[in-house]
DNA sequence: GGCAAACCTATACCAAAGTATATAAACCTA
DNA sequence: TAGGTTTATATACTTTGGTATAGGTTTGCC
């Protein structure tokens, strides 16, 4: 019988979905609330097959708990959940490797189907996610690739030098495009470069 | 045997909560995804008790709906469901005179329990939110009043300067503010602290 | 070839952010 | 009354952020 485990912050939402879960005879589902916790019950003693991923979760910081996740369990299939369901992050989820994206605007049996579906091994992504228009904001603000790309980490709260890490060049290279940044947002610092930029919609 | 209506946008949300309602022997549950069709439900044969709204839906309009609802259906005990979850809405809701108010952070068992409650005809309230006096977000990872202050400007992305100036108190003591704010909500810099702030849907 | 634009690095400097302690008044509560 | 919490201030310090200036690549275009 395939074992599931559903983490979420929300315990209404994770307790019904379990519960949903639970209904199907063939699965036997576990829940926790954080990612941390998430980890503990996957290093257990219960072998689980299956991870369900909420997006906002504590733990998560956007898609590195992720990707650390599948990364230090490789034998496990993953599967992100996102309310806000932007088709970025679930491409980018999916590129990473997950095995699906679940939105939670999907009707409680597809996400059965789903489910069973990458249990099977196959990746499941929905198709009204697959649009191709929407992909990444490539001129917002008259930023160039560079900067959009130093922008998207400056939206995660990361230091310049953890950007600096993130796309390999030095810290005073990412100074450099910050400060581009501040002057084409006409923004004074990044805190606000991030708020406007979640605002409008990016990331 | 109680007859309930659960509307909710979010196909998930709303057929995971349904079915664990559906669970529970003395429910009858029907759902839908808008207030619109919700009132076309309880016009209809089928006699409702309870009816679940939740507050982001269409045809919602904030609380107005919710108040049109009530007032063109008396007999209908309405219970508010949110996930963003603002106290001063949840008391403003139980102020028109709703039955209930349900976090989608409650867990699946206190849901249960609350609509017994409910349907017992009393009014259910979180005592998580009772705190009566502030329409500000008075309690947020355990922020004092005045972190909760600095925290506002903070996501306007004011300087610790510019919120000394505002709040009429020195800059260190923003500096300190700061400190434990970032402490409380276990970040590490004001960018992050500003960014969960907003997605937690204050301010 | 020459030129512009995006990209990257370096040095240096100053401002702002964040940490650490210590002190103290106001307030609530046991 | 004693003790805890919140608020506030101060001094001192380290780290990070942001600016300025000067060069150095690559790419593509006229």
């Amino acid at each position: 019988m395939p074992n599931i485990l559903v983490a979420d912050d929300h315990e209404l939402v994770r307790d019904t979905i379990a519960a949903y879960l639970g209904q199907q005879d063939d699965f036997q589902v576990e829940t926790t609330n954080g990612l941390a916790e998430a980890r503990t019950l996957i290093e257990g003693i219960v072998p689980f097959d299956l991870a369900i991923l909420d997006y906002h979760m504590p733990g998560m910081d956007g898609l590195e708990g992720l990707e650390r996740a599948m990364k230090d369990f490789p034998h496990i299939k993953f599967v992100l959940m996102s309310g806000v369901a932007k088709p970025e992050i679930a491409r980018e989820a999916m590129a990473m490797g997950a095995s699906g994206f679940l939105p939670k605007s999907a009707a409680a049996k597809s996400m059965v189907n789903a489910i069973r579906f990458v249990l099977a091994g196959e990746q499941y992504f929905p198709y009204a996610l697959t649009g191709v228009e929407t992909q990444k904001p490539d001129s917002f603000g008259g930023l160039s690739t560079r900067e959009i790309e130093t922008l998207e980490h400056l939206c995660t709260g990361a230091s310049n030098k953890e950007i600096a890490r993130a796309l390999d060049i030095a810290e005073v290279t990412v100074k450099l495009h910050v400060k581009n940044i501040l002057a084409k947002l006409n923004v004074s610092n990044r805190t606000q470069a991030a708020l406007i930029a979640k605002e409008n919609g990016l990331f």
